[in-house]
RNA sequence: GCCGAGGUGGUGGAACUGGUAGACACAAGGGACUUAAAAUCCCUCGGUAGAAAUACUGUACGGGUUCGACUCCCGUCCUCGGUACCA
């Protein structure tokens, strides 16, 4: 048993032997409980970076841990592989995406297969087959005859480069999320799905999340972003047309001295036709784009329509004014300014010397009005018949009085917008509809699912070749039976993400997006793991998607909640030098590298050693060294196993051993369950490990609890280096594989102990230690430590105040002088 | 600006619910084995003073609560992530 630790040939024995018993795959039919441990899929980009390394790891040390305390486990793989970078690709090699795509996905399997992972490849899926997209297809003819899904036109963010529309939350900072180009407004006619519709319950359902990071859950709350306020309608001056705004603040209302609309306003444009000034200013402000509007630096500027506007309770005239700060995509596009009470307005009213009038005083004390905005809630002043009120009770006070005289009414704005669903691009689902002259868009009949998005044809860069592609755009209308066309654009890559979790529950199912029954079985997932960075993106429409299913009747509430994820860990990211590794910095750690030197254990074991779950992960040739190092010191404790002393039993030392062995699985379990802290379970396992190595077996009882450390060991390493255990576990003659061994269970015997050590204090500070019996009360130990030397002389001429023990732990006594 | 997370040795990081700060590891230094190297093993490793025992000091900074604070409270500074003329 002496031989040394091979990885490469421990790897490869073990991987044949779970594949040829096929221990990782769910089943279906079994009384288990299940736990659905679930990891982001990855986009078959054809190389396994070390992201995907640590993420995977970390799920797969998950679904192993719970499947030795018995759970029947779901731990699925596949791929979203429609996308962008296959057609650029495509492009580059002038070989169709398809090609391209499933190439990538059989070089990645195979490297997703050498790191050891326990998935159920049974379930493996790829969003790019139909019999996947399929179902999405379904869904959507659903949704349309719901109204959930709807065609309009609309000022929508156009990328050039990638030559497509972008949903709002695919732009970032006004760039394209992929290039990074910052998008153009177009007016387009598009698909959208009325998220909105769901915004009060994604909202409030955010609650029931009390297994994800409150990071996220704000990330969240802050996009649907509600705001709840009134809309106010002013009529304008010497028309019948009114202007409408929306304000989170009616208790200012009687402070209003101007308003201001967007450049993009309809009243803004009106107004330019008659004054080339104003048109120039718009021309400049739609230049602007929305990245360089950088608070700091953009100057707040406007300029008079001509236009007035009647204050809706005072008739008073206010001036209306185009103002560059002001967003048609936001609200109404047009706000009520108050400069007394919102700091925005107060510059622009300084700047172009409009009036300011104070209608909020401050509760207690005075405020400046000359010199800054007062921006709290107070108490109303020069508002007529408001006087007096508090801004909560004016807020309803001021609205009730526009509702009844039809002026305006209470109302709850949302950041959100309905979700852009359509893509000009060739490489993803074909957008299930077909445009008849007579009949409109008309949604494709199921028989007729799925339209099946042709494979062989090769993008260029420009359009998507399906505009060239006649044998697929050209069909009859379902409904009239006449020549008609298809849509020819395909969905949001997002669409496909976001509802893959419930797939995997049925990933073969020819009748149903999902089986009911098996959906039942696994959803919701319960652990959800995966980078922080689609906090808002896929998160957000993945939840929204589990809604629309349910609601689709696929599945119940009671049965699979109204969420889809219950726990959700978002990992760090892994860098290199302080920085995100990228193949343009030239940082990059390529895996297979890793693996090939050391072995798959040692990359898995550092990944999850070397930093909590949730931080950065900053990558250490020389780390990645130590955990090698770690294995091999292991696998020399196999050593001992055989050839311990035939020496008497020294029952001291070998209670202590077993102590250490069963705090040990106590420590580990811990870190497990809070958490998943792997780096300190690994950590725990060390110590053991330095334990079992400085622990000399000698007699029966001495190999005995060696033997029973080793074990413990190999049995608690197997979620992390689970080849490596399983060989320890083999070598060591246990019953069961490594991998499916029960969980130890700590031996509440063995961590007894007759006499404990106790820290002594004096005035709070540590002056030593006494060992003294485990039961031993407060006046035995202040015995004890009275009679311990370098104790004694703290208390040496002092009075004893107080004693405080906290049993098992400490002793501080509070002394002052006699 | 707002929201969130955080600030602990040379480094990554531990420390339960307020109870021995720095576990575990990396790096560094010293030593053993070796003809030599690799591998392996042993020792030291927050700061100051000291040969040592030990003492003082130390968890961003300033206060506070407490017998006792990395942990709780108040204030300040800084870093990171998200987000933003959101009306």
């Amino acid at each position: 048993m002496s031989e040394r630790y091979e990885a490469q040939e421990i790897e490869a024995k073990w991987q044949q032997q779970w594949h040829a018993s096929g221990i990782d795959a769910a089943c279906d039919d079994d009384d288990r409980e299940s736990y659905y441990c679930l990891v982001m899929f990855p986009y078959p980009s054809g190389n396994l970076h070390m992201g995907h390394v640590r993420n995977y790891c970390l799920g797969d040390a998950v679904a192993r841990y719970k499947r030795m305390h018995g759970f029947n486990v779901l731990h699925p793989i596949g791929w979203d592989a429609f996308g962008l970078p296959a057609e650029n690709a495509a492009i580059k090699h002038k070989r169709p995406p398809a090609e391209w795509t499933y190439a990538n996905i059989d070089q990645m399997r195979v490297q997703l297969k050498r790191l050891g992972l326990s998935y159920d490849w049974s379930r493996e899926i790829a969003t790019c087959h139909p019999g996947y997209y399929r179902w999405e297809q379904w869904l959507f003819t659903r949704l349309m005859e719901k109204g959930l899904a709807y065609q309009a036109r609309a000022e929508v963010n156009w990328c050039d480069p990638c030559h497509t529309v972008l949903a709002n939350e695919q732009v970032v900072e006004g760039a394209c999320w992929r290039c990074d180009t910052p998008v153009i407004r177009k007016n387009l006619k598009q698909w959208f799905i009325r998220i909105t519709d769901y915004a009060e319950e994604l909202l409030a359902d955010l609650d029931k999340l009390d297994g994800w990071p409150e990071k996220v859950i704000g990330m969240q709350r802050n996009w649907i972003g509600k705001s709840s306020g009134a809309e106010v309608s002013f009529r304008l001056e010497g028309s019948d047309e009114t202007l409408e705004v929306f304000t989170t603040r009616p208790d200012t209302l009687m402070g209003v001295t101007y308003m201001a609309v967007a450049a993009a306003h309809p009243l803004a444009k009106k107004a330019a036709e008659a004054n080339i000034d104003l048109a120039d200013f718009l021309e400049e402000c739609s230049k602007i784009s929305t990245k360089e509007a950088d608070v700091e630096t953009m100057e707040k500027k406007g300029m008079a329509t001509g236009f007035n506007a009647v204050h809706p309770i005072t008739g008073a005239s206010v001036p209306v004014w185009v103002a560059n700060f002001v967003l048609m995509g936001y609200g109404t596009g047009a706000v009520m300014s108050v400069p007394a009470h919102d700091v925005r307005d107060f510059d622009f009213a300084r700047k172009y010397d409009l009036p300011v009038k104070q209608v909020i005083a401050p509760e207690t004390g005075d405020w400046d009005i000359t010199a800054a905005a007062f921006t709290e809630q107070g108490q109303l002043i020069n508002s007529a018949q408001f006087d007096g009120l508090p801004s909560p009770d004016a807020k309803a006070a001021i609205t009730g009085w526009l509702a009844k005289n039809g002026k305006g009414s209470e109302r709850v704005q949302y950041r959100l917008r309905d979700w852009l669903v359509s893509r000009q691009r060739y490489w993803g689902a074909p957008i299930p509809v077909i445009h008849c002259a007579d009949c409109g868009a008309v949604p494709v009949p199921d028989e007729q699912l799925p339209v099946v998005l042709p494979t062989d044809l090769q993008p260029t860069g420009g359009a998507s070749p399906l505009n060239d592609c006649a044998a697929f755009r050209h069909t009859d209308c379902p409904r009239c039976g006449k020549p008609a066309e298809r849509e020819l654009d395909t969905f949001d890559t997002f669409m496909e993400s976001s509802w893959y979790m419930n797939r995997y529950t049925s990933p073969r199912s020819a009748d149903a997006m999902v089986d009911a029954g098996d959906m039942a079985r696994w959803a919701p997932v319960d652990q959800y793991i995966g980078g922080v960075e689609h906090a808002v993106l896929h998160l957000l429409y993945a939840r929204f998607y589990h809604k629309l299913m349910r609601d689709a009747g696929l599945f119940t509430s009671e049965q699979c909640g109204d969420e889809p994820f219950k726990n959700l860990l978002t990992q760090g990211m892994v860098l290199k030098d302080g920085t995100k590794m990228s193949k343009s910095k030239g940082n990059t750690v390529d895996p297979k590298a890793i693996i090939e030197r050391f072995g798959a254990d040692t990359a898995r074991l550092f990944t999850l050693f070397a930093a909590p779950p949730e931080k950065e992960l900053e990558w250490n040739d020389a780390g990645v060294e130590g955990a090698h190092r770690f294995l091999k010191r292991v696998w020399r404790l196999l050593e001992k196993v055989d050839a311990a002393s035939d020496g008497d039993d020294d029952a001291a030392a070998v209670k202590l051993m077993r102590r250490t062995i069963h705090t040990t699985i106590e420590r580990v379990t811990h870190a497990f369950e809070h958490g998943f802290a792997f780096n300190v379970a690994i950590a725990a396992q060390m110590e053991l490990a330095n334990a079992l190595q400085d622990f000399l077996p000698q007699g029966q009882s001495g190999k005995a609890a060696y033997r029973e450390g080793v074990q413990v060991l190999a049995t608690m390493l197997a979620p992390f280096v689970p080849h490596f255990a399983c060989e320890m576990g083999e070598r060591l003659g246990m019953e069961q594989v490594a991998v499916l061994a029960p969980w130890p269970v700590a031996d509440q015997a063995a961590l007894e102990q007759d006499e404990i050590t106790l820290v002594v204090q004096v005035q709070g500070k540590k002056r030593g230690e006494i060992v003294i019996g485990k039961d031993a009360g407060q006046d035995e130990a202040l015995a004890a430590a009275q009679a311990d030397y370098a104790i004694h002389k703290w208390l040496d001429g002092m009075q004893i105040v107080k004693v405080i023990l906290v049993p098992g732990r400490l002793l501080n006594i509070v002394v002052k002088p006699a």
